[in-house]
DNA sequence: ACTTGTAGTGGAGAATTGTGGGTAATAACA
DNA sequence: TGTTATTACCCACAATTCTCCACTACAAGT
C-alpha cells in the first residue's frame, strides 16, 4: 500500500526523486500519465496492466470514453527508475502538471501521484475544510 | 480496546511517546493519518488495513471520492514504533493538526487521536456542555 | 521513608536519502 | 563521416533521519 506525502525537487535535467519508501513496493519500472486534477500519475508497470485493461474494456462507441481512453493512454510513458530511484518526466507531462521546481509526491492506495507544490496546497487547503462533510456524505451513502 | 486520555510532549525532534499503556495492544507497526476536527488518527497497522481498504475501494471517477481518499492516504504514514513506544511525526501531520509542545493522546475504541492541548481542551469544553444533548439526539433517532 | 522499577525526555553518533554534477554513449544533423 | 546536442548512467557530497543510550522523575511496594 502506497500512502503518505513527500516534498522532492525536479532538478535540471527533469527528474524526480521517488521517495526510499516506495522504492521497493514499485520496482523497476513504472508508468507516468496524466492524472485527474491536474496532477500525474505513476503506476508500478503490474498495477498499470490493471488499470489499462479496464480502459480497454470501456465501450468504443461512446466519445466520452474514447476521449477518455486516449488522454489516459496517448499521454502515457514507460519509464526505467534509475540507480538512485528517480524516474525523467517527459516534457509534456511537466508541462501538463504544471510542475515548477517544487512538487509533491503522494501516495494513493496502488498509485503515486505527482502534484506541483503549490497546486496542492491550493487542493488539499480546499478538500481539509470539506473533508469532514465528505465523511459525512460518504457515510450516509453507505460507501465507507 | 483503547481508552484514556494521556498528556505527553513532543520533543526536539517532532516524537511523541505513547502511553505505555498501549503499547502492547498497538504492536511494533501504525499509521498515523489525517483525522477529523484537527487531530491525527493513530491506527494499529491490523485495524489500518481495514479502514484502508474502505478507501481503496471507492470510484476514482468521482470529484468527493477522490479528494476524501487522498486526503486520507496521502495524509497517512506507516511509522515504526521506536524502542521507547515513541513515533514520529512528519511535519505535515504536525502542521495539519496544529501540534506545538503539548499534546494530549486519547485511546478511543480501535485508534489512537492526538490533539493539541489547549484544541482538545476547547473541544472537550464545548462536547461536554452539549453531551445530554447529543445523547437525547442519538437516543431519539434510535442510534443509541 | 527508602529503594526499586518503569516511564518520559533529551542528545549524540551512524546510516540513509536527496540532489547536483560529470562523463560516456547514442542519436541527429550537416 | 565528423561534429554537436541530448540522453543515460554513475559517483559524491551534504543534509536529514534513524537508532541507540543515558538521565531524570514519578510511582509502587516493602
Amino acid at each position: 500500500m502506497l500512502i503518505g506525502e513527500f516534498r522532492h525537487s525536479v532538478d535540471v535535467k527533469k527528474r524526480i526523486a521517488l521517495p526510499a519508501k516506495f522504492r521497493k513496493e514499485i520496482g523497476k519500472k513504472v508508468v507516468i500519465t496524466h492524472g485527474l486534477d491536474n496532477c500525474l500519475f505513476v503506476y508500478p508497470l503490474k498495477q498499470w496492466q490493471i488499470e489499462s485493461s479496464k480502459l480497454a474494456d470501456l465501450p468504443i462507441g461512446q466519445a466520452d470514453t474514447r476521449g477518455y481512453s486516449r488522454f489516459m493512454l496517448a499521454g502515457a510513458v514507460e519509464t526505467d527508475v534509475d540507480s538512485m530511484g528517480r524516474v525523467l518526466i517527459p516534457d509534456f507531462l511537466k508541462e501538463f502538471a504544471g510542475l515548477k521546481s517544487k512538487v509533491v509526491v503522494a501516495g494513493i492506495h496502488n498509485r503515486l501521484e505527482i502534484w506541483d507544490e503549490k497546486r496542492w496546497k491550493e487542493y488539499t487547503a480546499k478538500i481539509e475544510k470539506q473533508a469532514d462533510i465528505l465523511a459525512e456524505k460518504l457515510g450516509a451513502s453507505g460507501q465507507l
